[in-house]
DNA sequence: CTGAAAGCGCTTACAG
DNA sequence: CTGAAAGCGCTTACAG
């Protein structure tokens, strides 16, 4: 049987209204009635019902996390940094995902709808923003992560995509290199095109520019890289350093130049961007930009709970610095 | 406002009881009756507060994962597994680490008092077994995956981690090696017994044998895989074939091999365990045993779910099949 | 400082 | 087939 507030409230002669009173740390309760309902508290093991909080309350101490996939390689990191701050607020996290087309996003909906949770964390929904958008301006509190520069309405976390493109170009510019081919991500992500920005202002403070048949389109994943450098090849035109705008692309790129008997670092530089697991452990081991996965995870969750607890929404993306990280790939 | 199911009685000229039956399938309602509810219910798109009904039902509909950790590589597709098959039954997924060691289980074990879940699926809980099963034994609805061999008294799915074993041992014997190494995983783990088993039974079928000094301990890390060829090395025995028992440790294995100016395949062949993503990118990319993540997550949640349905525990583990993924580290 | 009572939004016997 | 009422386990004005 449930041990209830009934219980501690008739094991320690007080009302339910004082014993919720101690529970919930309220000023006016003598401090001899509180120590004696803590007693009985810790005697019997009472923890109050998470349902029956929520429904009297309005809330529940539950945040949302919507992702579109689980199986991108930096996804854990940021659900880690997520869970880890959560968990220190006593807050649960409830996942969902959109793997399943539009029956997923339909059961999420039904999820919001029942007030399952307080607030949102939300990772770029391809197709699901507009509806985001409505939940948020229907005062559902929302952080979204990494917006791949799509500027939403609500308070979001992102990395400095701009900057960090501009460091793989000096790095390289530092290098020696000289012709530049960059694989990009989907041409419509804000990310690619900012990294893309930064890479060409840089090059052109060395004024060096990028030749137009050696920025390839690619897809952010390692067969799309793969294609790329066959493209970049088959141009006929010399390049000395590749940028894959996400690693699993580069390992793609690095994979495609063996392949077509270039050597890497010696006759190609290669460099990615994200830092994920797997870049430190290709041959050779990937030079690429670190983005702080957990710690954006960890610092949307922050924002999302400082909301929950009242303080207003910021009205800038916050912005955590990328870092370039050297390795074996570009020297 | 929120819509309550009173606005719905009262536009539908009915009880908030008949509403409620309309809602859940309960058969004793008038056809006509019924659509005129669920008219109304359309119409102003009404969902049920799951907080509500969680508490009028003493069920929430939602299931807790606790994982030791989130950024492991084959962490996300089980997760996935799990996400999707409780999403198709409308139940939601809450999400808890032991990332952050004591105080992460306290958090965990509060929100179990508090009734925040109806059962709780676990991997390999390397410090909380003990406290699961006591949990289990208290009338919490438990399945684990990857036992890891440890044999728990919850229902649990795993694979068949000794058949991996063997499958690793008759192709490379039938690849004409015959000096075999192994890079074991943690010594104390069930699954690295099993694979060892598994290895040796399939080498003593074939007329061969094992040499101890071949044996060495890893840690499931690349780097470990890395200090074992070391080792091995070192031994100075010859070896023409390395089974690491995952692939983390493979790709250290790869790495050292490299290093030592071993030729993978054509000195040394490579055969890994759990076909993670990197598996497919490694140089040479790694020929592995592939443990069906995803399928083990959803197997081990339609196991839970038709538990929290009213169908008894399976009293044996569920074991799902491996399979052999030739790549090019062992042809 | 404390308690009785109403309320959070549902479900479920119990009557009819 | 349907409704009134009690109950799920809390919180929170309202009185005193």
């Amino acid at each position: 049987m449930r041990v209830t507030i009934a219980e501690v409230a008739q094991r320690a002669q007080v009302s339910k209204a004082t014993v919720s009173r101690v529970l919930n740390g309220k000023p006016d309760v003598d401090a001899s009635t509180a120590q004696r309902v803590r007693k009985v508290i810790d005697e019997i093991g009472y923890v109050p019902s998470a349902r029956a909080v929520g429904l009297a309350r309005g809330r529940t101490r539950t945040v949302a996390m919507l992702a579109p996939s689980l199986t991108w390689p930096w996804m854990g990191e940021v659900l880690q940094g997520i869970v880890d701050t959560l968990e220190a607020d006593g807050y649960g996290l409830l996942l969902y995902t959109l793997n399943r087309g539009p029956e997923s996003l339909n059961q999420f909906a039904n999820h919001v709808s029942a007030n399952a949770f307080d607030g949102l964390l939300v990772v770029e929904p391809p197709d699901a923003l507009h509806y985001i958008s409505t939940l948020y301006r229907a005062g559902l509190p929302v952080v979204m992560i990494d917006d791949r520069g799509s500027h939403p309405e609500f308070p979001s976390v992102t990395t400095t995509n701009r900057q960090g493109g501009a460091d793989v170009a000096r790095h390289l510019v530092a290098a020696g290199r000289r012709r530049f081919a960059v694989v990009t991500g989907p041409p419509h992500f804000g990310c690619t095109q900012a990294r893309l920005d930064g890479f060409r202002l840089a090059l052109a403070e060395a004024g060096l520019t990028l030749h137009p048949d050696l920025v390839v389109d690619g897809d952010f994943t390692t067969e799309g890289g793969e294609v790329a450098v066959d493209k970049l090849v088959a141009s006929g035109i010399p390049f000395d350093a590749v940028f894959a705008q996400n690693d699993l692309s580069a390992v793609g790129v690095l994979r495609a130049l063996r392949e077509a008997g270039r050597v890497v670092p010696d006759d190609v530089s290669v460099v990615g961007f994200d830092d994920v697991p797997v870049a430190g452990h290709t041959e050779p081991r990937l030079t690429t930009i670190r983005q702080p996965a957990q710690e954006m995870g960890a610092a949307a969750a922050r924002m999302l709970l400082s909301t929950l607890e009242g303080q207003p929404m910021p009205d800038h993306p916050l912005v955590l610095p990328t870092s370039l990280i050297v390795r074996e790939s570009a020297p």
